[in-house]
DNA sequence: TATGAATGAGAGTTCATTCAT
DNA sequence: TATGAATGAACTCTCATTCAT
């Protein structure tokens, strides 16, 4: 059959199993004994489908990273003033991060333990999502909605940095919603970004 | 003795050896026998001083904590606007966490191997620290000087978050220096901080 | 239908292929995946013939054996001086094994790796080839043609060192042809079984 | 202490339990498991000593070669004629072989499956040898005590195809002693060698 | 203060074989 | 006649840690 008796393929529940245990634990200290007795298999069915323990990895992380850009696509061509473009994609990368903060945990903790080769795929992949983004603030920079004194990439850099750190503090049912989350993050990095910056001083060249 | 011929103590020698191999190749991925074999002493002398690879980190931990509190109390201690006090907190955080910016990798990428006695410890002691910056944030508030209808401890986060993910990107040499980084990072925080935000609608509640 | 698009039923192509791999890198280091996918069929049709890894070995020994064995038969039958037929089946039996190098380096390397049983069967087998081939010597001996105080199963497993070890040393397009080979190494045999030894001291007893 | 209550330090032990074991069995199908059990230690003693199971082949290996390379150079320097000395050489390397004949039977049996830089370094190893040998025939050769119409170096591999069967049929308290086989092996080659061959028709080029 | 031999538990991976379809 | 998912057992190797010296 291909499907086993819970009603879902073995690689999708493999690698359903396989994140929920990576976010808890950490890659490292989930062994593949525990990921295959979680999904009720043994190895050699796991073995089956994923090459090595790292292939569970990487699906992670391109199942990650191809619906974040999707979103992102989705966004920037909406026919919308440039702030809000970006506001509205700074929010929606903050609530799909929480809506995978699994995924997005794991992506942030294990990225090191994969192989150089594969490492740098990411990499690739997550940069040129990066370089989407900047060109947003890049836009507005030139239209005169952001102010042109940071550097494109570094504010970028800087956001991103504050949406992989969710997963270090943002709980579910706590005191703000992922949607709520989304609105503040968007706000300071809007607000980061207007111009006539604050009158102390800033960084001079 | 205590000293080798090194002419550094041999706990400092096997904790910048292990700091530095954390950093380029994980903590997982790093054996004892590696570490002792780049300071050229054997196991038993490393656990002599370190009752268990743990605690090598542990102790970098502490290390990077201690420093960035006893900076942090200091600039909290001057005679200054709450602005003016923020934003040096905020640039030096930046400026230090790249100075040691081997250990916030380790401590980014490895806190979550850490035994839970331990992470706790170490969570605790971090959020100490966060706590003292959100004070200085809600001073800020409560003077008027910073919009007040941003979390503080979520724009605490948010910040932190920009720095923790500084070792995914900066190079030292590259375009900008830790000190230009520092002073951006700053700026960035205090203008998202500014109070009449933007025209666009924020986050209501 | 038992053939493939290939022009060769499958029993066969799976021989062919597995004779090359397990010639290249050796039985155990030959899987069975590996021979499937080189036949271009799945494990399932491979056991649907051979009951299992095994039973390939078993097929190429057989197959070699019974080539050898026939060849054999048929020099002995000739009518002619004994010295000539000896010479015949000698420089037979090397150009045979370098004809099929690898089923004979597969013989050598593998067949400590069948069960008891299959063991003792093939080694059964190839004893009785021997015996023939042992008949010769001794009719020789008999007749005088040949020297008596050399064992002649010794000479026997002598010359059969040197057949076994062709595979060791033999490489086609090298300085010598199979039928070269094969006429040197009978001329050794003859030459050393030619009566009046020399001088030097022999084995005494 | 290094050394174990068997009165025999652990690398040698392990060995000689490695090489009895890979005899009986063959190499891969011996464990490393059944290795450090018979040897009464844990696996991790083993590997202290051996990065791999490999290096045990490889010890096996060089023990062999390197005796039998002492052997034949003592016997090449003496001051005897050619035919003496060759004689003596092959009886030696008989007799050798035959009181390591688990060596050598591993050798002959497991060469395939080491790594291929390690194959090529036994090989060269070997290759060596037999020259050394091949210029004792070529010595006779050129001294008109050999027939110069066999090649040097075809006669040797002949000879050592031989001796490296010996380990399928030889056995310790049979109808030979390995000192008789010793006697015959040499006498076979020296025959062999003899000038004037057979009247009948022997290789053309 | 330091050595390094030895442990013991467990890691990821391989693979011949089976069997429902 | 053939598929290929799944098993289960075994494999080599790693490693933090201990302890007699």
């Amino acid at each position: 059959m291909g499907r086993t008796g819970d009603g879902e393929a073995l690689p999708q529940r493999l690698l359903a199993v396989a994140t929920r245990l990576f976010a808890e634990k950490g890659f490292e200290k989930t062994s593949v004994q525990e990921i295959v007795e979680a999904a009720g298999v043994t190895k050699g069915a796991m073995y089956h489908y994923f090459a090595a323990k790292d292939d569970l990895l990487k699906e992670i992380y391109q199942r990650l990273l191809r619906m974040q850009r999707e979103r992102l696509e989705a966004i920037m061509a909406r026919d919308q003033p440039v702030a809000l473009r970006l506001r509205a994609a700074a929010a929606d990368v903050v609530v799909t991060a929480i809506a995978n903060l699994d995924d997005a945990t794991i992506f942030l903790q294990s990225m090191h333990l994969l192989s150089a080769d594969r490492r740098r795929a990411v990499r690739a992949a997550r940069r040129e999502y990066h370089e989407r983004f900047r060109e947003l603030v890049e836009e507005g920079q030139r239209a005169g909605t952001f102010r042109a004194d940071v550097p494109a990439d570094l504010a970028v850099d800087y956001f991103f940095g504050a949406v992989h750190h969710l997963g270090a503090w943002f709980r579910t049912g706590g005191r703000l919603t992922a949607e709520q989350v989304g609105a503040h993050f968007a706000d300071l990095l809007l607000s980061s970004l207007r111009p006539d910056p604050p009158a102390e001083p800033g960084p001079s060249r």
